[in-house]
DNA sequence: CTTTCGCATTCCCATATAGGAATATAATCG
DNA sequence: CGATTATATTCCTATATGGGAATGCGAAAG
């Protein structure tokens, strides 16, 4: 069996390259016609369309009609869920970059006091 | 053309649901068995071997011997890139959030000072 | 009303899966 | 060594795509 469709999992939605660039495309937050992501992103029409549509299914971008245009906004509020998940683990890189500054710092307050010896034993 | 290889993209490796379950099974960040996740997620072993797979070709996982049985082990650092690029929206989300909030407690200011005119009008 | 524009949709096809079943491999045990 | 355990791999199949080309379709323009 294939994965999940595209069209029912934000997760699965994102997983595409270009509709990841598509929705960077949107993230002034403001309405874009079709064409103006075709041309922004030099993806063929047709493309463009149904990865929007992809998008509109799973809720990530919202369209309206203006005269025979159709207006695609960012609703990014449907990709929590994607931060949600991957949020639990950033904790985890967090967690160790502090580790690691902690131990840097500590170190470097090593070095000084090694530093201070050494002047001390020369001293001496 | 269908898309990326999920060995080559993180966000294509978790776009499977049941990838993201392993993940989860990981969280702990201590070494597991297959055994165990299979356990644990009532996956088939087979399954689990080939998600476990993926996961360790996009670096998610890494995996060592030990006797006749793999530890698997989580590497969060890979889901950098997902929590990158999600981050950034979430920030739009965020702001909306506050400006909620803001105005929430600007309603309330304006809601006292309605009190105290009232209570001034009933006192004139 | 015909043409043109802006997009959506359809058709076709190559392909990367995910799952199930069976099997291979490798290490440990008796 | 033979048996068992723990995992990986292979084979097969159904299927959900994504891209390209062509076409459909509603709205505006002339």
């Amino acid at each position: 069996m294939p994965r999940a469709a595209t069209t029912t999992d934000v997760f699965n939605a994102i997983a595409e390259p270009r509709r990841r660039e598509i929705v960077d495309a949107l993230l002034d937050g403001r309405a874009h016609t079709v064409g103006e992501v075709v041309e922004r992103l030099r993806i063929p029409q047709p493309s463009v369309s149904k990865h929007l549509g992809v998008l509109r299914k799973v809720g990530v971008v919202s369209v309206s009609r203006s005269g025979r245009r159709r207006l695609y906004r960012l609703n990014a509020d449907e990709l929590k869920p994607v931060h949600d998940w991957v949020q639990t683990y950033a904790r985890l890189w967090e967690h160790q970059a502090s580790r690691i500054k902690e131990q840097a710092e500590r170190k470097a307050r090593e070095r000084s006091m090694h530093k201070r010896e050494r002047s001390e034993q020369e001293e001496g």
